[in-house]
DNA sequence: GTCTATACTCTGATAGAC
DNA sequence: GTCTATCAGAGTATAGAC
């Protein structure tokens, strides 16, 4: 990406990036055209590639962006917190990034089903270094009695596949539920009430 | 498609929804192409072109037939059998369906991640019905007291979610587990836990 | 039924005027 | 910095020989 030294610069940039959002996110990388970017972007396409030297470039700066906005709310699950509220926590900003960055997390399926060829490294790297990490929390939290003994990483992949779901599924989501309905809200009431009964120490298995 | 009348005919348009299944799971319709197709499927374009008259034809052959298999398992939950059992089983099948058939979970991913433009319509009709009658089971066994009260609809889009993420996001389940796990064992096992405990009617809530 | 050849369009990327 | 013009290659699809 050319590094931004005027307003112009900035918000050209910044409209690539908007555009290649939308585009890359419903279509992924090889689907999306350069075309069309373009045009969402309001630039003609060789303009577009002034500021980014190539297709991959811009998906680049996509994925370089999107690992962290999406690891820290996970990050942010404090081990010195009370455990049902942490898990929770974490649900609802989960939650709530799927509903506040649909596009984001599209982006992200896509390049996970297609095998994440660009994202590997940082799946077996970084994510798994955090996974591990709070996976290791959680097993403490249930060394302790203070939620129920279930598999942490299992837990983890649970809380993404159930909040992601209804960014990337949203065609689904409201076309079952039908008109009236809030999907984040009920979702929200939903998954609290699912946790909270998963974790909850005092059940019986 | 072509009406298969001899075993060479069989054969080849077998050979192409394979290999289309390959390629649209991965790469989405857009991103895939006819060349890739027909080199999986060990044919000539123009041969391939021969069964199906487009690359269009090929794809939403594979979409008429994935909705039925897709849904099949849902629609096996016996409004009569014992309630707990019944959804336990359906997440069973549901998940040795991603664990059976990984490509036609993805190339369903990608539908959606779409916006679904060639399955609206199935979405909004025959999945919706389905999904309609069987929240209406479960509505039922709530009000008799044999589950506990959790929304419908949202239950049964935690299963898909939750089933579907082991094949969808495969690498991310493998690389952040690593080596030496059996995913869809240790899947098993959470989700019986997670949906015994979220649906056990004496828990409070 | 299958292939070669090809028409024609789209796509990523570059050159060069302004 | 932005545009028009353009290139080379890939893409879908068709024609026609065998």
């Amino acid at each position: 990406m050319l590094k931004p030294r005027t307003r112009i610069q900035e918000r050209n940039s910044k409209a690539i990036l908007e555009a290649g959002l939308d585009v890359f996110s419903q279509h992924g990388f090889r689907g999306a055209t350069l075309d069309q970017i373009a045009e969402v972007a309001g630039l003609s396409k060789p303009n577009l590639l002034y500021y980014f030297p190539s297709k991959d470039a811009v998906y680049l700066a996509l994925l370089d962006h999107l690992l962290d906005t999406w690891l820290d709310p996970l990050r942010l699950m404090n081990p010195k917190g009370d455990p049902v509220t942490e898990v929770l926590s974490y649900v609802r900003r989960k939650l709530d990034l799927s509903r506040d960055y649909p596009r984001e997390s599209r982006l992200f399926a896509n390049e996970m089903l297609q095998g994440a060829p660009r994202m590997l490294a940082a799946i077996e790297g970084p994510l798994k270094t955090l996974v591990d990490e709070k996976a290791q929390v959680l097993r403490r939290w249930i060394a302790e009695g203070r939620i129920a003994p279930v598999h942490p990483i299992h837990l983890i992949f649970s809380i993404w596949a159930l909040t992601q779901h209804y960014a990337d599924f949203d065609v689904q989501v409201c076309g079952v539920l039908g008109p009236g309905h809030d999907p984040y809200a009920e979702a929200q009431e939903f998954l609290t009430l699912l946790f909270r009964r998963l974790l909850n120490p005092t059940e019986a298995t």
